[in-house]
DNA sequence: TAATATTCCTACTATTTTGGTAGTATATTA
DNA sequence: TAATATACTACCAAAATAGTAGGAATATTA
């Protein structure tokens, strides 16, 4: 159940972005040095969100990572999709034809609900609302 | 994201003992044909659920596994803790100490919110429910 | 009591996934 | 051209996962 490093770095890089979008490109060792990730792992997992066209790189001096739309039009949902492969909980879940059994499948109902329920959670919210959210929540603990 | 078979197959053994409930105890070797499940692999699940208290075994000629208490009262939270040690998304889900920056986290909410939305899931649930709802579904399919 | 059926226990092993490193190529800026 | 970045490819080590093997313990049946 627990998220991989890929998917959990992924997430925390791509925040990290939507957190200094509009000041230009942010520098992967800035954001593995602010995140506390090894900088050439981090390098893979950038490659992907790029490739899912998430995120935009720009190349040489000055270069470096900036959202590829603004943060309140990307989804969660999408982010998780392409650094996991499958966001499912078992392979039938998603594919009823996968099993014959899975009509009558009091397991396959679990794994269902569970797909559903998380599919729901990463849908709902963009990267912009988790950061508000957070900012919120984060400024309520400086008071004390 | 996807469950490891250590939960599936103990979910689903767990689940057919609930299916056959009432006719004495299930041998592991009845439960791995009709699951398709390694004989081998699955005793030491079936160890597992029995340490925790949801399966009883009963040893000998004509032994087997029943579950420990009626179907109605299991419910799969109980079954998931046990077989993933952790069913949480990452450690600071839901230990606020684990990090410092915890408070502030944007990262930290998609965990919680995940993670509170599959717990939510599986404490509803107890193995009957899902029968009778995979019943209901599985006999439609008949009609066909 | 002997034979048989079954769970119990421990250790071992193969495979896959995960997490990370290294080095070179390529593009941009100054 | 020199310095600074990303891009790409390949490789590697550790950990987790999935499964095997073999025999000991225990209960039932004949």
């Amino acid at each position: 159940m627990k998220l991989s490093t890929r998917t959990r770095y992924g997430v925390r890089a791509i925040l990290e972005l939507a957190e200094n979008a509009g000041k230009g490109p942010m520098q992967l060792k800035a954001i593995a040095n602010r995140q506390d990730i090894s900088a050439k792992y981090l390098e893979q997992l950038m490659a992907v969100l790029k490739s899912a066209g998430l995120v935009r790189s720009v190349r040489g001096a000055k270069g470096g990572y900036v959202l590829a739309r603004p943060s309140n039009e990307i989804r969660l949902s999408e982010v998780f999709h392409c650094l996991e492969g499958t966001v499912t909980t078992a392979e039938c879940a998603e594919d009823e034809e996968y099993c014959q059994r899975a009509a009558g499948c009091a397991a396959r109902l679990v794994w269902t609900q569970m797909h559903e329920a998380i599919e729901e959670v990463l849908a709902a919210s963009t990267l912009q609302d988790l950061i508000d959210k957070a900012r919120a929540h984060g400024a309520v603990s400086y008071h004390i």
